[in-house]
DNA sequence: CGGAAGGTTTTGATCAGTCTAACTTTCTGA
DNA sequence: TCAGAAAGTTAGACTGATCAAAACCTTCCG
């Protein structure tokens, strides 16, 4: 009897998950390090794993709803509903990764799949029980800041450990949400958030070689090195 | 990339969330109190609050998975495969609920909603990881069992409150997961699993007086009392 | 035993999300 | 400057899940 149409439950955001997913791809691709005003339909594909006319056609579709200020062939950029909107669904995935490894035990690299699907169906009391029992944090798992209930988000460094200089010393501010197989790795290495790291030589072909308190070298290459922020 | 076609998230389970729903609601008729063979297209549509057609559509569906026994204009009951199918949601379902009354606080009248969504999105890993949290329960927060990760779930007691004699006393084993309203009120009179009750009398026109401990007596109706299953 | 009643299935439509193929716009470099 | 490449959009089709309306079985009763 409900004249619910749509054949899914009706979302604890209001809008639907594949909107929210395209909400955070946009975000993170206006407002990360790679700082373009608009992202384009094709980097937004590449972003979820779709089609450029896939987005196209999304793109339609939210920019009628005012979450995006879509220009056709020169790419979509938050409107202010559209960033709060983001903000919120990053919120609840950063809630949940922390949740997931602090409460429930899990290795920080298997955690961002599971928040990708739970980010969706998490209610507005579920997301504030969440955020009481851990304290209400104000970092992920990663290092990110999760955003606080209204939306606010501390601006963040966008310096790399692939750019530090050798001999320096450096403090771990976040790293990227990547590969679960590298993040293994980085986490076994030390290479976590709040780690000072020595930058000990580049070598030859752009690896770094790294020293972690007294733990033994360990040398990482250009693909992780750009993944990791330092603080700063 | 990707061949997945869909549009979804790849479901923990393997299967579509709508039809994991519908493999519970046919459990749910068919193993329940109410006891037939088979579930009704009718029941179905209504347990889940959809119309007969859909219903229909969904059954051959399911039929050609084998996940269902499925005749025409006679209704349908679940294969071995279903069965376990839908003994692992329901795992699911209860570890969430549980999960979140324990863990997170939340209220036994509240929890409903929210496991019908999350325990879609539950993958093994995590499934197993609330399981050990939890110390490896053997019942929900209203006193359901939780199947074992085999599906196995211990034959259980269909007498009801509303079947107790007068002069009685009677150990709750659950209460059926209903209006959240009701279950507040429950809960308040002490009326959970586990408690121990003395049936005072029965009033004109069906309630039920009830006493339990020190507490001061409490009335309830018929409608709650018959989802009230006693131990034995 | 022949209908009416009521449950069931079929038919045709919609919406969300996706794809491929074909077409259009914009950019870029010779 | 303009032609080809790259990026973007439109068109058409598909799956999943649903609904309303119409057609269809079953059953049971007079």
């Amino acid at each position: 009897m409900p004249p619910s149409h749509t054949g899914r439950q009706p979302q604890p955001g209001g809008l639907l998950p594949a909107l929210q997913d395209y909400l955070k791809a946009i975000h993170r691709l206006t407002e990360g390090s790679g700082r373009q005003d608009r992202a384009s339909t094709k980097a937004i594909a590449a972003e979820l794993g779709v089609t450029a006319p896939s987005v196209s056609a999304m793109l339609d579709r939210m920019a009628s709803q005012r979450l995006v200020d879509y220009v056709h062939y020169a790419g979509a950029s938050l409107t202010p509903r559209g960033r709060r909107a983001a903000l919120r669904v990053i919120r609840r995935h950063r809630l949940v990764e922390l949740f997931l490894v602090r409460q429930l035990g899990l290795g920080w690299e298997e955690v961002h799949d599971e928040a990708e699907r739970l980010e969706h169906v998490i209610s507005d009391r579920l997301e504030a029980a969440i955020d009481a029992a851990l304290g209400f944090p104000d970092r992920d798992p990663h290092g990110d800041a999760i955003p606080d209930a209204e939306g606010r988000l501390p601006a963040r460094s966008f310096r790399t450990l692939w750019n530090a200089a050798p001999g320096a010393q450096v403090r771990i501010d976040r790293v990227r949400d990547m590969d679960p197989e590298l993040l293994r790795h980085l986490g076994q290495a030390g290479i976590v958030p709040g780690a000072v790291v020595s930058v000990v030589s580049r070598e030859s072909g752009g690896a770094i070689r790294l020293k972690i308190g007294r733990r033994r070298p360990s040398v990482i290459g250009r693909e992780a090195a750009e993944q990791v922020y330092l603080d700063g």
